[in-house]
DNA sequence: GGACAAGACTGACATTTGTCAGGTTTTCGT
DNA sequence: ACGAAAACCTGACAAATGTCAGTCTTGTCC
């Protein structure tokens, strides 16, 4: 990959309300800065592939990485993205497994790698370091069981308008109510978990009921309340 | 809950291969054995509920615990099961979220309670614990990622064919083939996401093509090899 | 700007899975 | 051991969703 002409910090991102390091002492600080490595990634870059042993963790410093996990025939589960302020790659690193999905870039990004070393150093160290690291890792684990009881209960339909509204929330809306992420019908379906056309369909329908509105690529989330409505929230 | 006549302590799960607490020093082992509350569940009783906050975690040491989420409708989505070795309601604890899950016994259980004052206490002043607890959970991370993409793509056959070698696998077959943890069929079909119905008609097409025998409640494995081509591994 | 590939869309039809209803068997508690 | 409730089973039918094929539109690269 390339490298930066601007070479991120931590303390920018820690002075733009970063949270992971927030506990690090100045030395640990500095330590983890110099030992990172900063790239600039592509749309279509792949970050770690599954199966691989991965040495460190990243840092998403901008843009948007689909994390995904491949299934029968080759099809794409996505299980999450991940934007600035995100950390990817540390489960593996940690469980001590291989690489259980892989990381592909969606929208141009900087990531920031940390060797493991030093996230061992930092978890021997430093426990409130620690106990932020799990904090995370739990809540990461509680979305996991919602995300399971929802694709095992829910029907597709409420499942597209549920991840719609988890778009707005994770990525937001523009002044035109446009989502500020572009996703593929595939994609969005990949996320469902159901066949491409039956998402172009079900937009299609929320489409006329007024619910969205459709511009190529972009959609607009015209009435979020009907949205919720389907979604069974 | 009815104590104990005998109480479990932490050094006997120690001899016994637990592996949580395997890096703590004598002391520490002693002020978390002292500092426990080991009691006796019936099968039906409820550990912790979804939505209620726990204070603590347990230790399995004896007995079955099936972990779930209520979804649509009240039903249940089973997440997984606990057995002695295992420890549960630690995510809610760590993530300071309210319980996610309800626990509930399938098989009479001893339960050791460990106040959550003792879990962050070992993490602020044993590295080899944190580190120790953090690979369970990006471990039991893994696994989720794992039955998300299963459930989104594998068929209802497919994933029933699964269940049951994991059933055997974790729970382990008797001198007769017969799984060693009794399920209703309505478990079978929350653990599958699908309705009861269909697992049962899947059991008796199961048993007809000489994959399983059933007895009641009781279903013997008869052939491996044939439920791995099933489930796709 | 043009060409081509990728992606989006639609309709027809097939398959899978769910719901409902009724009957049978097993489990559980006394 | 008995009775009641829970669980299991089965068939018919409905609903949801997937597959396939063909056409149209958009995005990307030169």
């Amino acid at each position: 990959m390339k490298n930066l002409q601007h070479v991120p910090t931590c303390e920018e991102c820690l002075a733009n309300g970063h949270e992971l390091f927030k506990d690090l002492t100045p030395e640990e600080l500095e330590i983890v800065n110099n030992g990172k490595g900063c790239s600039l990634y592509k749309r279509g870059n792949i970050i770690y592939h599954e199966g691989n042993r991965i040495n460190g963790f990243y840092c998403v410093n901008r843009g948007i990485i689909k994390i995904y996990k491949t299934g029968i025939d080759g099809k794409e589960q996505i299980i999450r993205f991940a934007k600035w302020g995100d950390i990817i790659g540390f489960r593996s690193v940690l469980s001590k497994e291989l690489a259980c999905t892989t990381a592909k870039v969606i929208d141009d990004a900087i990531l920031c790698f940390i060797p493991s070393e030093n996230l061992f150093s930092l978890v021997k160290n430093n426990p409130a370091f620690s106990i932020r690291l799990m904090q995370l890792t739990c809540r990461e684990l509680g979305e996991s069981n919602n995300f399971i009881t929802d694709i095992a209960q829910k029907t597709v339909r409420e499942r597209l308008a549920e991840i719609l509204l988890l778009l707005m929330e994770n990525f937001n809306l523009d002044d035109d109510k446009v989502l500020q992420i572009s996703l593929t019908r595939e994609e969005l379906a990949n996320m469902v978990g159901t066949a491409t056309e039956s998402v172009i369909r079900l937009l299609s329908e929320f489409k006329s009921d007024r619910l969205i509105d459709l511009h190529g690529r972009k959609i607009s989330l015209l009435d979020i309340p009907g949205l919720k409505k389907i979604a069974s929230f």
